[in-house]
DNA sequence: CGTCTGACGCACG
DNA sequence: GCGTGCGCCAGAC
């Protein structure tokens, strides 16, 4: 874990927290930005789960959307719907590309990784 | 080294 | 509530 070493620093804070994401839920690209201190960074978030595509481990990038609950990042799967599908099978209810109870599954690192340091 | 682009988010109207 | 414009940071040309 952590082989940070070849990227930025940003680059592996953002797998990192990528990583610690439970099963079944989801999180923001601004919540990871603002969680690992680039509040404002948020498109490049989606630039490093761009670039985990090619990482040599796995990083659940389809529990990473916009902060609408949509899924803006599907189309940078292999298939135009592996990311619903992945999320539908850990029980995320997903409709037309965006995320139905959205809130429920929100999983906040701000909340859930406040005692954590990276 | 200057410029464009992009899995976002927010302010405005 | 929806569409448009702008700023952010890093990497590719």
């Amino acid at each position: 874990m952590n082989p940070n070493s070849n990227s930025s620093n940003f680059f592996s804070k953002v797998y990192s927290v990528t990583n610690l994401i439970p099963a079944g839920r989801v999180t923001s690209y601004g919540a990871i930005a603002r969680f690992i201190g680039s509040p404002q960074a948020a498109r490049m978030v989606g630039w490093a789960l761009n670039s985990t595509k090619k990482l040599p481990y796995w990083v659940p990038a389809h529990r990473v959307v916009n902060r609408n609950g949509l899924l803006t990042g599907k189309k940078h799967f292999i298939g135009n719907n592996t990311m619903q599908e992945l999320l539908l099978s850990e029980g995320i209810e997903v409709e037309d590309g965006k995320i139905i109870n959205f809130q429920k599954v929100f999983w906040d690192p701000m909340l859930e990784l406040d005692d954590v340091i990276l």
